[in-house]
DNA sequence: AGTTGGATGGTCT
DNA sequence: GACCATCCAACTG
């Protein structure tokens, strides 16, 4: 995950105030801010702060632990419509691909919503609500705390010092579902 | 194994 | 009209 933090924050989409699309930052806190990028993918925010500090959290990867199939079957629906919105001849042949590994089903914030279809008709959904169909829940208190480890965000290149190198990523050091950013390296570790 | 280019459309200067 | 909180395929070596 990654914090981005209130309009001072030059890496933020809130950074030039409010907006349509941005409009849920703004909101109270506990809410799915989600957006669209790259014509083709959407990301997943949880929003942090109280109303007025546009603050979210972008949730880039999940480590799968129930629902394995299901996150299978819409990772395909979303490859396969993107493929049907592009060749409109010669659907015949790759509706096949190779089985995903679970690791990867959810390594990114793009495949986040792919695998859970989340799509911009979440955004302001309240994820405190148990009713909530996306919602969040409190992990079991048998479970142990993950080692957390910390780094620079992925994809903001746009942005000034300090923001650009502002350690706001954090992870779970030993996880086997890490995102894989293109520029700053955390990337090395045996994963895979 | 590491790097590069292309797809694709909403959003904002 | 440029940019983008991405991903994958196709390269290179």
């Amino acid at each position: 995950m990654e914090a981005y933090v209130g309009q001072e924050d030059l890496a933020c989409h809130a950074r030039y105030g409010r907006t349509d699309r941005n409009a849920t930052m703004f909101g109270p806190p506990g809410r799915a801010y989600v957006y669209f990028v790259y014509g083709m993918y959407h990301c997943l925010n949880v929003v942090t702060e109280p109303e007025g500090c546009p603050s979210a959290v972008l949730i880039r990867a999940v480590e799968p632990i129930a629902g394995i199939e299901r996150m299978r079957l819409a990772r395909a629906e979303h490859a396969a419509r993107r493929r049907a919105e592009r060749d409109v001849g010669a659907t015949a042949n790759s509706g096949v691909g190779r089985v995903l590994p679970e690791d990867r089903l959810a390594s990114g914030p793009g495949l986040v919503c792919a695998a859970f279809s989340i799509t911009r008709r979440d955004d302001g959904v309240d994820l405190c609500d148990p009713a909530s169909d996306l919602r969040l829940e409190t992990a079991p208190s048998s479970e142990e705390a993950p080692v957390v480890s910390a780094g620079p965000r992925v994809g903001i290149g746009y942005a000034p010092e300090p923001w650009l190198s502002n350690a706001w990523r954090f992870f779970v050091a030993d996880s086997a579902s890490l995102s894989t950013g293109r520029s700053r390296g955390s990337r090395s570790g045996g994963v895979r």
